[in-house]
DNA sequence: AACTATTTCAACCGCAGGAAA
DNA sequence: GTTTCCTGCGGTTGAAATAGT
């Protein structure tokens, strides 16, 4: 039973001989490839051209990076997918020379069960609760909060220039009612321990989002990001749409639209809670961008 | 040394989405 | 608007390698 791609050819299967690497390589060196599919029969290969595109992208590239993973690869593996979860092709992104195929590979053989071994869970990247995981270590307890919501938090020498500064976040619409399961963005939002600082292009003022987990109280999560400290937006910021009965002031971000890298101060009239900007996430988090502030994992020893 | 169990990872499968016909 | 083709993706499989007995 062949791929469907090719069932009317004759195509071997399974491993691919030095052979068949040679001339699939001899042909991507001197041809511009246009089809995979027209691939297999100009390289003289009795290959299918979904199998070629294979081999090609996971071992024959020629900017590969082969070898065992490093530990700050690792490092970067586990904190995207915490965001991400599993997705492999845009977690591979943030690792030059590595493949999808083997970012998920070392996911399954390695990383996964280093997890588990540490009393957290690989889906969720939380700590299992004692009576589904191993016994948790006094020291890890206090770690076991709820996930916290993304905060923005300021101090008092905040001012009206600097909240004025903030791009966009005049413009927020309101609330739009909350879906059933979390967009991925919300997912990417609900990091309790992200440390994310974003400046402002004009003023030169900073925002800063900390751990919310172990200060003030938790707002609610709803939509996507909410901003605590109620009386410092009510004080300072008299243009923010805030809903002022409600005990804790929710303002409502989507990301792409507060981001300074945008600076775009865009409705959201037509907010799409589904749609949102992966590649954003993806400069959020290139490896040398993602902080930590006080992870558990942090706590535990790899290796 | 021989056998078995476990791990690793290359390759396959099926599906989704976009483009072209 | 529908069908077909192609590409890309994530989940899964199974052969090879390695570890354990």
């Amino acid at each position: 039973m062949g791929h469907r791609c090719c069932s009317k050819q004759k195509v071997k299967r399974g491993l691919w001989s030095p052979e068949e690497d040679e001339k699939l390589i001899k042909y991507m060196a001197t041809h511009v490839q246009t089809s995979w599919s027209s691939v297999p029969k100009q390289a003289g290969l009795q290959r299918c051209g979904k199998s070629c595109r294979l081999r090609w992208i996971n071992y024959l590239r020629p900017d590969l990076k082969r070898g065992s993973f490093s530990s700050q690869e690792e490092r970067t593996i586990i904190d995207v997918h915490r965001i991400l979860g599993n997705r492999w092709s845009q977690i591979a992104k943030h690792l030059p020379g590595r493949t999808d195929n083997e970012v998920k590979n070392f996911w399954n053989s390695c990383i996964k069960k280093k997890l588990v071994a540490q009393g957290l869970d690989p889906k969720t990247h939380k700590l299992i609760p004692p009576s589904r995981g191993p016994s948790m270590p006094p020291f890890l307890k206090r770690f076991q909060t709820p996930p916290a919501p993304f905060t923005l938090s300021m101090n008092h020498n905040t001012n009206m220039e600097m909240m004025n500064s903030i791009p966009s976040i005049t413009s927020f619409p309101p609330l739009p009612p909350p879906p059933v399961h979390p967009t991925p963005i919300e997912e990417a939002m609900i990091i309790p321990d992200v440390l994310m600082s974003f400046q402002d292009q004009h003023s030169h003022n900073s925002m800063e989002f900390t751990d919310a987990s172990s200060s003030l109280d938790h707002s609610t999560f709803n939509q996507t990001a909410f901003m605590d400290d109620t009386s410092m937006w009510n004080k300072y910021n008299n243009t923010l749409e805030l809903q002022a009965s409600q005990e804790q002031v929710q303002v409502q971000a989507q990301p792409q639209l507060t981001s300074p890298i945008g600076n775009k101060g865009v409705s959201m009239d037509n907010y799409d809670p589904t749609a949102f900007d992966l590649q954003l996430i993806d400069t959020f988090l290139s490896p040398c961008d993602v902080f930590y502030n006080g992870n558990s994992m942090d706590h535990l020893h790899w290796g």
